[in-house]
RNA sequence: CGGAGAGUGGUGUAACGGUAGCACGAGUCCUUUGGGAGGAUUUAGUCCGGGUUCAAAUCCCGGCUCUCCGACCA
Protein backbone atom coordinates (compact mmCIF):
# COMPACT_ATOMS: atom_id res chain seq x y z
CA UNK A 1 0.00 0.00 0.00
CA UNK A 2 1.19 3.44 -0.82
CA UNK A 3 1.69 5.21 2.69
CA UNK A 4 0.07 8.88 0.09
CA UNK A 5 -3.09 6.66 -0.46
CA UNK A 6 -3.36 5.66 3.79
CA UNK A 7 -6.55 8.26 4.52
CA UNK A 8 -5.26 8.14 8.21
CA UNK A 9 -2.76 10.46 9.49
CA UNK A 10 -0.31 10.01 12.27
CA UNK A 11 -0.29 12.82 15.67
CA UNK A 12 2.37 13.59 17.34
CA UNK A 13 0.86 13.85 20.48
CA UNK A 14 -0.91 11.36 22.06
CA UNK A 15 -4.59 12.38 22.85
CA UNK A 16 -4.56 13.44 26.26
CA UNK A 17 -7.94 11.16 26.87
CA UNK A 18 -6.19 8.06 26.78
CA UNK A 19 -3.81 7.04 29.68
CA UNK A 20 -2.86 3.28 28.56
CA UNK A 21 0.08 2.32 26.02
CA UNK A 22 -2.00 0.52 23.44
CA UNK A 23 -4.35 3.18 23.07
CA UNK A 24 -1.90 6.36 23.18
CA UNK A 25 0.57 4.27 20.06
CA UNK A 26 -2.88 2.36 18.43
CA UNK A 27 -4.43 6.16 18.35
CA UNK A 28 -1.42 8.40 17.36
CA UNK A 29 -0.14 5.77 14.61
CA UNK A 30 -4.08 5.61 13.35
CA UNK A 31 -5.41 1.81 14.20
CA UNK A 32 -7.81 2.89 15.64
CA UNK A 33 -10.55 5.40 16.20
CA UNK A 34 -12.18 6.25 19.50
CA UNK A 35 -16.60 6.65 19.13
CA UNK A 36 -16.54 6.08 23.25
CA UNK A 37 -15.15 4.51 25.81
CA UNK A 38 -14.16 0.86 25.00
CA UNK A 39 -15.73 1.19 21.96
CA UNK A 40 -13.28 1.67 18.61
CA UNK A 41 -13.15 1.97 15.12
CA UNK A 42 -10.48 -0.32 13.45
CA UNK A 43 -8.58 1.53 10.98
CA UNK A 44 -7.53 0.21 7.94
CA UNK A 45 -3.72 -0.30 9.62
CA UNK A 46 -5.57 -1.51 12.99
CA UNK A 47 -8.23 -3.84 10.67
CA UNK A 48 -4.99 -5.51 8.92
CA UNK A 49 -3.49 -6.31 12.50
CA UNK A 50 -6.47 -7.46 14.02
CA UNK A 51 -7.29 -9.85 10.59
CA UNK A 52 -4.03 -11.20 11.09
CA UNK A 53 -4.50 -12.47 14.91
CA UNK A 54 -7.90 -13.89 13.74
CA UNK A 55 -6.22 -15.83 11.02
CA UNK A 56 -3.75 -16.86 13.21
CA UNK A 57 -6.21 -18.53 15.88
CA UNK A 58 -8.33 -19.86 12.69
CA UNK A 59 -5.69 -21.54 11.90
CA UNK A 60 -4.95 -23.09 15.11
CA UNK A 61 -8.61 -23.77 15.42
CA UNK A 62 -8.80 -26.00 12.57
CA UNK A 63 -5.77 -27.66 13.38
CA UNK A 64 -7.61 -28.95 16.68
CA UNK A 65 -10.94 -29.91 14.65
CA UNK A 66 -12.78 -26.72 14.82
CA UNK A 67 -15.64 -25.86 13.15
CA UNK A 68 -16.04 -22.40 12.17
CA UNK A 69 -19.55 -20.92 12.03
CA UNK A 70 -20.78 -17.22 12.93
CA UNK A 71 -24.21 -17.13 15.28
CA UNK A 72 -26.65 -14.34 15.48
CA UNK A 73 -25.65 -10.89 17.74
CA UNK A 74 -29.31 -11.00 18.08
CA UNK A 75 -30.26 -13.22 21.25
CA UNK A 76 -33.89 -14.11 22.33
CA UNK A 77 -34.77 -13.91 25.80
CA UNK A 78 -36.69 -17.29 25.42
CA UNK A 79 -33.56 -19.18 25.02
CA UNK A 80 -31.62 -17.41 28.04
CA UNK A 81 -34.75 -18.38 30.31
CA UNK A 82 -34.19 -21.71 29.67
CA UNK A 83 -30.93 -21.57 31.40
CA UNK A 84 -32.18 -18.49 33.90
CA UNK A 85 -29.30 -16.49 32.50
CA UNK A 86 -31.67 -13.75 31.43
CA UNK A 87 -31.38 -11.77 34.58
CA UNK A 88 -28.61 -13.77 36.58
CA UNK A 89 -25.11 -14.30 36.04
CA UNK A 90 -23.74 -12.70 32.62
CA UNK A 91 -27.15 -11.88 31.57
CA UNK A 92 -26.50 -8.51 33.84
CA UNK A 93 -24.24 -7.26 31.27
CA UNK A 94 -26.67 -7.97 28.47
CA UNK A 95 -27.36 -4.85 26.14
CA UNK A 96 -31.16 -5.67 25.74
CA UNK A 97 -33.86 -4.09 23.89
CA UNK A 98 -37.42 -4.50 22.87
CA UNK A 99 -39.15 -5.21 19.77
CA UNK A 100 -42.99 -5.35 19.53
CA UNK A 101 -43.31 -8.52 22.10
CA UNK A 102 -40.07 -9.86 21.66
CA UNK A 103 -37.08 -9.08 24.13
CA UNK A 104 -33.74 -9.80 22.14
CA UNK A 105 -29.94 -9.55 23.66
CA UNK A 106 -26.74 -8.51 21.76
CA UNK A 107 -24.56 -11.64 22.29
CA UNK A 108 -22.35 -11.38 25.44
CA UNK A 109 -21.48 -14.82 25.24
CA UNK A 110 -22.90 -17.67 23.33
CA UNK A 111 -23.68 -21.40 25.27
CA UNK A 112 -27.23 -20.89 24.73
CA UNK A 113 -26.82 -20.58 21.29
CA UNK A 114 -24.24 -23.49 20.46
CA UNK A 115 -26.47 -25.38 22.38
CA UNK A 116 -29.51 -24.96 20.95
CA UNK A 117 -28.23 -25.71 17.57
CA UNK A 118 -26.42 -28.54 18.74
CA UNK A 119 -29.39 -30.56 20.28
CA UNK A 120 -30.82 -29.81 17.04
CA UNK A 121 -28.60 -31.86 14.87
CA UNK A 122 -26.34 -33.97 17.38
CA UNK A 123 -28.42 -37.08 18.42
CA UNK A 124 -25.66 -40.29 18.34
CA UNK A 125 -22.37 -40.79 20.02
CA UNK A 126 -21.24 -41.60 16.70
CA UNK A 127 -21.34 -37.58 16.07
CA UNK A 128 -19.13 -36.72 18.65
CA UNK A 129 -16.87 -35.41 20.21
CA UNK A 130 -17.61 -31.85 18.28
CA UNK A 131 -15.77 -28.81 18.27
CA UNK A 132 -17.22 -25.11 16.94
CA UNK A 133 -16.09 -21.77 17.04
CA UNK A 134 -16.80 -18.52 15.47
CA UNK A 135 -14.84 -15.10 15.58
CA UNK A 136 -17.65 -12.05 16.02
CA UNK A 137 -18.14 -8.73 18.00
CA UNK A 138 -19.18 -9.46 21.32
CA UNK A 139 -21.02 -6.74 23.48
CA UNK A 140 -21.27 -6.84 26.90
CA UNK A 141 -22.37 -3.58 29.83
CA UNK A 142 -18.67 -2.96 31.10
CA UNK A 143 -19.31 -0.85 34.07
CA UNK A 144 -16.06 0.68 33.75
CA UNK A 145 -14.54 0.19 30.15
CA UNK A 146 -10.97 0.77 29.91
CA UNK A 147 -7.51 0.63 29.16
CA UNK A 148 -7.83 1.22 25.39
CA UNK A 149 -8.10 -2.29 23.55
CA UNK A 150 -7.92 -4.49 27.18
CA UNK A 151 -11.72 -3.85 28.36
CA UNK A 152 -14.37 -2.58 25.95
CA UNK A 153 -17.85 -2.72 25.73
CA UNK A 154 -17.92 -3.98 22.42
CA UNK A 155 -15.15 -6.40 21.09
CA UNK A 156 -13.86 -8.70 19.11
CA UNK A 157 -13.69 -12.44 20.58
CA UNK A 158 -13.21 -16.16 19.60
CA UNK A 159 -15.75 -18.60 20.98
CA UNK A 160 -14.95 -22.00 20.85
CA UNK A 161 -17.76 -25.05 22.04
CA UNK A 162 -16.90 -28.62 22.08
CA UNK A 163 -19.37 -31.37 23.36
CA UNK A 164 -18.62 -34.60 24.19
CA UNK A 165 -19.87 -38.32 25.34
CA UNK A 166 -17.52 -38.64 28.33
CA UNK A 167 -15.71 -36.75 30.63
CA UNK A 168 -12.47 -38.52 29.22
CA UNK A 169 -12.85 -37.36 26.44
CA UNK A 170 -13.22 -34.02 26.96
CA UNK A 171 -10.22 -33.65 29.32
CA UNK A 172 -8.31 -34.85 26.44
CA UNK A 173 -9.50 -32.29 24.25
CA UNK A 174 -9.25 -29.60 26.96
CA UNK A 175 -5.79 -30.18 27.26
CA UNK A 176 -5.48 -30.09 23.40
CA UNK A 177 -6.94 -26.10 23.67
CA UNK A 178 -4.34 -25.06 26.16
CA UNK A 179 -1.79 -26.28 23.67
CA UNK A 180 -3.22 -24.83 20.99
CA UNK A 181 -3.70 -21.26 22.73
CA UNK A 182 -0.24 -21.64 24.21
CA UNK A 183 0.87 -21.79 20.10
CA UNK A 184 -1.43 -19.26 19.36
CA UNK A 185 0.08 -16.95 21.76
CA UNK A 186 3.37 -17.64 20.99
CA UNK A 187 2.68 -16.79 17.14
CA UNK A 188 1.51 -13.61 18.45
CA UNK A 189 5.08 -12.96 19.90
CA UNK A 190 3.57 -13.23 23.78
CA UNK A 191 4.47 -15.74 26.32
CA UNK A 192 0.96 -17.18 27.80
CA UNK A 193 1.21 -18.44 31.29
CA UNK A 194 -1.75 -20.83 31.98
CA UNK A 195 -3.44 -19.88 35.78
CA UNK A 196 -5.85 -21.33 37.99
CA UNK A 197 -8.84 -19.34 38.36
CA UNK A 198 -11.93 -19.93 39.87
CA UNK A 199 -14.49 -22.30 39.05
CA UNK A 200 -17.14 -19.39 38.37
CA UNK A 201 -19.88 -20.58 40.80
CA UNK A 202 -21.34 -23.31 39.04
CA UNK A 203 -17.41 -25.18 38.35
CA UNK A 204 -16.29 -27.42 41.05
CA UNK A 205 -12.51 -27.68 39.86
CA UNK A 206 -10.64 -24.54 38.25
CA UNK A 207 -11.30 -22.70 34.92
CA UNK A 208 -8.43 -21.30 33.52
CA UNK A 209 -6.97 -17.90 32.11
CA UNK A 210 -4.36 -17.60 30.14
CA UNK A 211 -2.43 -14.70 30.93
CA UNK A 212 0.08 -12.23 29.86
CA UNK A 213 2.86 -10.51 32.13
CA UNK A 214 2.49 -6.98 31.67
CA UNK A 215 1.98 -3.91 33.60
CA UNK A 216 -0.71 -2.47 31.75
CA UNK A 217 -2.70 -5.57 33.20
CA UNK A 218 -5.01 -5.35 35.75
CA UNK A 219 -5.06 -9.02 36.84
CA UNK A 220 -2.34 -9.72 39.28
CA UNK A 221 -1.21 -13.50 39.15
CA UNK A 222 1.47 -15.79 41.26
CA UNK A 223 2.97 -17.90 39.31
CA UNK A 224 6.43 -20.40 39.07
CA UNK A 225 8.90 -18.95 36.78
CA UNK A 226 9.45 -22.54 35.86
CA UNK A 227 5.73 -22.29 34.53
CA UNK A 228 4.32 -25.02 36.27
CA UNK A 229 2.74 -23.29 38.87
CA UNK A 230 0.29 -20.32 38.15
CA UNK A 231 -2.76 -18.62 40.05
CA UNK A 232 -4.73 -15.66 39.44
CA UNK A 233 -4.55 -13.42 42.80
CA UNK A 234 -8.34 -13.49 43.67
CA UNK A 235 -7.64 -17.17 44.45
CA UNK A 236 -4.69 -17.85 45.37
CA UNK A 237 -3.55 -18.67 49.00
CA UNK A 238 -0.05 -18.22 48.56
CA UNK A 239 2.36 -15.17 48.04
CA UNK A 240 5.05 -14.19 45.63
CA UNK A 241 8.22 -14.66 47.16
CA UNK A 242 6.54 -18.15 49.01
CA UNK A 243 8.30 -21.39 47.21
CA UNK A 244 6.40 -23.58 44.29
CA UNK A 245 3.80 -25.77 45.66
CA UNK A 246 5.42 -28.18 42.71
CA UNK A 247 9.04 -27.56 42.01
CA UNK A 248 10.15 -25.33 44.89
CA UNK A 249 11.06 -22.22 43.39
CA UNK A 250 10.16 -19.17 44.54
CA UNK A 251 6.94 -17.83 43.05
CA UNK A 252 6.34 -14.61 41.25
CA UNK A 253 3.75 -12.25 41.80
CA UNK A 254 2.77 -9.91 38.77
CA UNK A 255 0.87 -7.98 37.14
CA UNK A 256 -0.65 -9.27 33.77
CA UNK A 257 -3.11 -9.07 31.07
CA UNK A 258 -5.78 -11.98 30.66
CA UNK A 259 -6.16 -12.76 27.10
CA UNK A 260 -8.24 -16.00 27.31
CA UNK A 261 -10.42 -18.19 29.40
CA UNK A 262 -11.06 -21.57 29.48
CA UNK A 263 -14.46 -23.50 31.20
CA UNK A 264 -14.84 -26.90 31.79
CA UNK A 265 -18.98 -26.54 31.59
CA UNK A 266 -19.96 -30.00 32.30
CA UNK A 267 -23.44 -30.57 31.98
CA UNK A 268 -24.65 -27.17 33.27
CA UNK A 269 -26.07 -26.05 30.02
CA UNK A 270 -26.80 -29.44 28.21
CA UNK A 271 -29.11 -29.98 31.70
CA UNK A 272 -30.68 -26.67 30.88
CA UNK A 273 -31.19 -27.07 27.68
CA UNK A 274 -31.71 -30.79 27.47
CA UNK A 275 -29.37 -31.56 24.87
CA UNK A 276 -29.09 -35.44 25.15
CA UNK A 277 -27.81 -38.11 22.74
CA UNK A 278 -27.98 -41.33 22.76
CA UNK A 279 -24.42 -43.59 23.82
CA UNK A 280 -23.58 -46.76 22.88
CA UNK A 281 -25.36 -48.90 24.66
CA UNK A 282 -28.99 -46.89 24.33
CA UNK A 283 -28.85 -44.67 27.15
CA UNK A 284 -30.10 -41.21 26.60
CA UNK A 285 -27.10 -38.98 28.15
CA UNK A 286 -26.05 -35.81 28.85
CA UNK A 287 -23.72 -34.04 26.82
CA UNK A 288 -20.52 -32.83 28.16
CA UNK A 289 -19.29 -29.22 27.43
CA UNK A 290 -16.44 -27.10 27.32
CA UNK A 291 -16.43 -23.53 25.94
CA UNK A 292 -12.99 -21.63 25.63
CA UNK A 293 -12.59 -17.89 24.70
CA UNK A 294 -9.63 -15.67 23.12
CA UNK A 295 -10.25 -12.14 22.63
CA UNK A 296 -8.50 -11.14 19.33
CA UNK A 297 -8.84 -7.28 19.97
CA UNK A 298 -7.95 -7.51 23.35
CA UNK A 299 -4.73 -9.92 22.04
CA UNK A 300 -3.73 -6.75 19.86
CA UNK A 301 -3.80 -4.48 22.64
CA UNK A 302 -1.59 -6.98 24.86
CA UNK A 303 0.78 -6.99 22.05
CA UNK A 304 1.72 -3.37 22.40
CA UNK A 305 1.48 -3.15 25.84
CA UNK A 306 4.53 -5.66 25.73
CA UNK A 307 6.26 -4.83 22.47
CA UNK A 308 6.94 -0.86 22.31
CA UNK A 309 9.37 1.71 23.24
CA UNK A 310 9.10 5.47 23.49
CA UNK A 311 8.59 5.58 19.77
CA UNK A 312 6.17 3.60 19.51
CA UNK A 313 4.40 -0.15 18.52
CA UNK A 314 6.93 -2.64 17.80
CA UNK A 315 4.83 -5.51 16.11
CA UNK A 316 5.89 -9.17 15.83
CA UNK A 317 6.23 -10.64 12.58
CA UNK A 318 2.80 -12.53 12.05
CA UNK A 319 0.77 -9.66 13.36
CA UNK A 320 2.30 -6.60 11.67
CA UNK A 321 -0.07 -4.80 9.10
CA UNK A 322 2.93 -4.83 6.47
CA UNK A 323 5.53 -6.90 6.44
CA UNK A 324 8.01 -4.27 4.83
CA UNK A 325 7.92 -0.43 5.74
CA UNK A 326 9.49 0.89 2.36
CA UNK A 327 10.65 3.84 2.61
CA UNK A 328 11.95 6.77 -0.45
CA UNK A 329 14.41 9.98 0.87
CA UNK A 330 14.87 12.67 -1.42
CA UNK A 331 12.06 12.75 -3.54
CA UNK A 332 13.27 13.31 -6.64
CA UNK A 333 11.77 12.11 -10.29
CA UNK A 334 14.24 9.67 -10.34
CA UNK A 335 13.95 8.17 -7.16
CA UNK A 336 10.57 7.59 -7.26
CA UNK A 337 10.56 5.82 -10.26
CA UNK A 338 13.24 3.60 -9.02
CA UNK A 339 11.41 2.90 -5.63
CA UNK A 340 7.93 1.98 -6.95
CA UNK A 341 9.38 -0.42 -9.68
CA UNK A 342 11.23 -1.84 -6.21
CA UNK A 343 7.94 -1.50 -4.22
CA UNK A 344 5.76 -3.38 -7.20
CA UNK A 345 8.62 -5.91 -7.30
CA UNK A 346 8.19 -7.15 -3.66
CA UNK A 347 4.66 -7.15 -3.75
CA UNK A 348 5.16 -9.60 -6.82
CA UNK A 349 6.89 -11.58 -4.83
CA UNK A 350 4.07 -11.81 -1.92
CA UNK A 351 5.58 -9.59 0.32
CA UNK A 352 2.93 -7.09 1.90
CA UNK A 353 5.11 -3.23 1.78
CA UNK A 354 3.71 -0.16 3.00
CA UNK A 355 5.65 2.76 0.76
CA UNK A 356 6.09 5.95 2.07
CA UNK A 357 5.56 7.33 -1.16
CA UNK A 358 4.97 10.88 0.82
CA UNK A 359 6.88 14.04 0.10
CA UNK A 360 7.87 14.43 3.11
CA UNK A 361 11.01 15.08 5.43
CA UNK A 362 13.40 12.38 6.32
CA UNK A 363 12.70 12.55 10.10
CA UNK A 364 8.74 12.81 9.38
CA UNK A 365 9.17 9.59 7.97
CA UNK A 366 11.70 7.71 10.43
CA UNK A 367 9.37 9.32 13.04
CA UNK A 368 5.85 7.37 11.06
CA UNK A 369 7.84 4.33 10.67
CA UNK A 370 8.94 3.81 14.37
CA UNK A 371 5.47 4.79 16.14
CA UNK A 372 3.82 2.44 13.14
CA UNK A 373 6.22 -0.63 14.22
CA UNK A 374 6.51 -2.42 11.30
CA UNK A 375 9.38 -5.12 12.14
CA UNK A 376 11.10 -4.36 8.82
CA UNK A 377 12.30 -0.58 7.78
CA UNK A 378 14.16 -0.53 3.94
CA UNK A 379 15.05 2.88 3.35
CA UNK A 380 16.12 3.78 -0.49
CA UNK A 381 18.12 7.17 -1.34
CA UNK A 382 20.03 8.20 -4.08
CA UNK A 383 23.14 7.23 -1.52
CA UNK A 384 22.07 3.56 -1.46
CA UNK A 385 20.64 3.50 -5.21
CA UNK A 386 23.99 4.39 -6.45
CA UNK A 387 25.07 0.89 -5.03
CA UNK A 388 22.40 -0.50 -5.78
CA UNK A 389 21.37 -0.76 -2.29
CA UNK A 390 18.95 0.20 0.36
CA UNK A 391 19.28 0.15 3.95
CA UNK A 392 17.48 -2.27 5.81
CA UNK A 393 16.88 -1.96 9.43
CA UNK A 394 14.23 -4.31 12.55
CA UNK A 395 12.46 -2.19 14.22
CA UNK A 396 13.76 -4.15 17.36
CA UNK A 397 17.84 -3.47 16.64
CA UNK A 398 19.73 -0.42 16.37
CA UNK A 399 21.68 -1.55 13.60
CA UNK A 400 21.16 -0.58 10.20
CA UNK A 401 22.76 -2.60 7.04
CA UNK A 402 23.36 -2.40 3.55
CA UNK A 403 21.65 -4.75 1.38
CA UNK A 404 21.18 -5.54 -2.29
CA UNK A 405 17.49 -5.13 -3.53
CA UNK A 406 17.79 -7.93 -5.53
CA UNK A 407 18.20 -9.66 -1.93
CA UNK A 408 15.44 -7.97 -0.06
CA UNK A 409 12.71 -10.61 -0.88
CA UNK A 410 14.89 -12.93 -0.11
CA UNK A 411 15.84 -11.75 3.73
CA UNK A 412 12.19 -11.20 4.17
CA UNK A 413 11.26 -14.83 4.01
C1' C B 1 -22.13 1.57 41.16
C1' G B 2 -18.69 4.49 45.09
C1' G B 3 -14.28 7.94 45.05
C1' A B 4 -10.90 11.49 42.50
C1' G B 5 -9.66 14.53 38.32
C1' A B 6 -10.77 16.71 33.52
C1' G B 7 -13.83 18.77 29.22
C1' U B 8 -11.42 25.23 24.32
C1' G B 9 -10.50 23.88 16.19
C1' G B 10 -8.58 17.14 13.94
C1' U B 11 -4.28 17.02 18.06
C1' G B 12 -1.69 19.61 22.09
C1' U B 13 -2.12 24.14 24.74
C1' A B 14 -3.22 29.80 26.28
C1' A B 15 -6.74 33.62 27.69
C1' C B 16 -7.81 38.40 35.72
C1' G B 17 -15.45 38.01 34.57
C1' G B 18 -14.01 42.30 29.25
C1' U B 19 -11.20 41.32 21.27
C1' A B 20 -11.14 33.34 21.95
C1' G B 21 -4.80 33.34 20.81
C1' C B 22 -0.53 30.01 19.75
C1' A B 23 1.76 25.50 17.82
C1' C B 24 1.09 21.14 15.14
C1' G B 25 -2.32 18.97 11.61
C1' A B 26 -5.37 19.47 7.20
C1' G B 27 -6.12 22.24 2.02
C1' U B 28 -3.65 25.24 -2.13
C1' C B 29 1.06 27.21 -4.20
C1' C B 30 6.47 27.80 -4.11
C1' U B 31 11.18 26.34 -2.11
C1' U B 32 13.46 22.21 0.59
C1' U B 33 15.00 16.81 1.58
C1' G B 34 19.19 11.29 5.98
C1' G B 35 15.59 11.93 12.32
C1' G B 36 9.12 15.61 12.95
C1' A B 37 12.22 21.93 7.28
C1' G B 38 10.91 27.30 5.41
C1' G B 39 7.62 31.03 3.12
C1' A B 40 2.65 32.65 1.28
C1' U B 41 -2.50 31.64 1.81
C1' U B 42 -6.92 29.08 3.55
C1' U B 43 -9.54 26.03 7.09
C1' A B 44 -11.45 24.92 11.86
C1' G B 45 -12.97 25.61 18.56
C1' U B 46 -15.14 27.26 24.24
C1' C B 47 -19.45 19.53 25.73
C1' C B 48 -25.05 20.48 26.43
C1' G B 49 -29.02 23.20 29.17
C1' G B 50 -30.24 26.74 32.68
C1' G B 51 -28.74 30.81 36.10
C1' U B 52 -25.78 35.28 38.02
C1' U B 53 -23.86 39.75 35.35
C1' C B 54 -23.78 45.56 31.38
C1' A B 55 -20.54 41.38 29.96
C1' A B 56 -19.26 34.12 31.04
C1' A B 57 -14.34 29.67 28.14
C1' U B 58 -13.86 31.75 33.11
C1' C B 59 -18.63 32.16 38.61
C1' C B 60 -23.22 29.00 40.24
C1' C B 61 -26.79 24.77 39.36
C1' G B 62 -28.19 20.48 36.49
C1' G B 63 -26.92 17.02 32.76
C1' C B 64 -23.56 14.45 29.37
C1' U B 65 -18.72 12.63 28.23
C1' C B 66 -13.64 11.10 29.12
C1' U B 67 -9.47 9.38 32.33
C1' C B 68 -7.72 7.11 36.79
C1' C B 69 -8.59 4.23 41.67
C1' G B 70 -12.08 0.80 43.80
C1' A B 71 -16.35 -2.63 43.26
C1' C B 72 -17.74 -5.74 39.09
C1' C B 73 -15.68 -9.01 35.14
C1' A B 74 -19.72 -16.89 32.77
Amino acid sequence: MRQSQLFTKTLKEAPKDEKSINAKFLRRAGFIYKEMAGTYTYLPLGLRVLRKIENIIREEMENISGQELLMTVFQPRKIWEETDRWSKEIGKVMYKTREDNSEIGLGPTHEEMITDIIRNYIKSYKDLPIAIFQIQTKFRKEPRARSGLLRGREFDMKDLYSFHDSEEDFKKYYEQVKKSYLKILKRCGLSGIITEASGAGFIKGFTHEFQVLSEGGEDTIIYCPKRDFAQNREIAKLRGGRKCPICGRILKEEKSIEVGNIFPLGTKYSKAMNAYFIDRSGLRKLMIMGCYGLGPSRTMGAIIEVHHDEKGIIWPKEVAPFQIHLIQIENTQKLKKTAAKFYQDLQKQGIEVLYDDRDRTPGEKFADADLIGIPIRIVVSERTLAKNSAEIKKRSEKKVELIKLSQVGKYVK
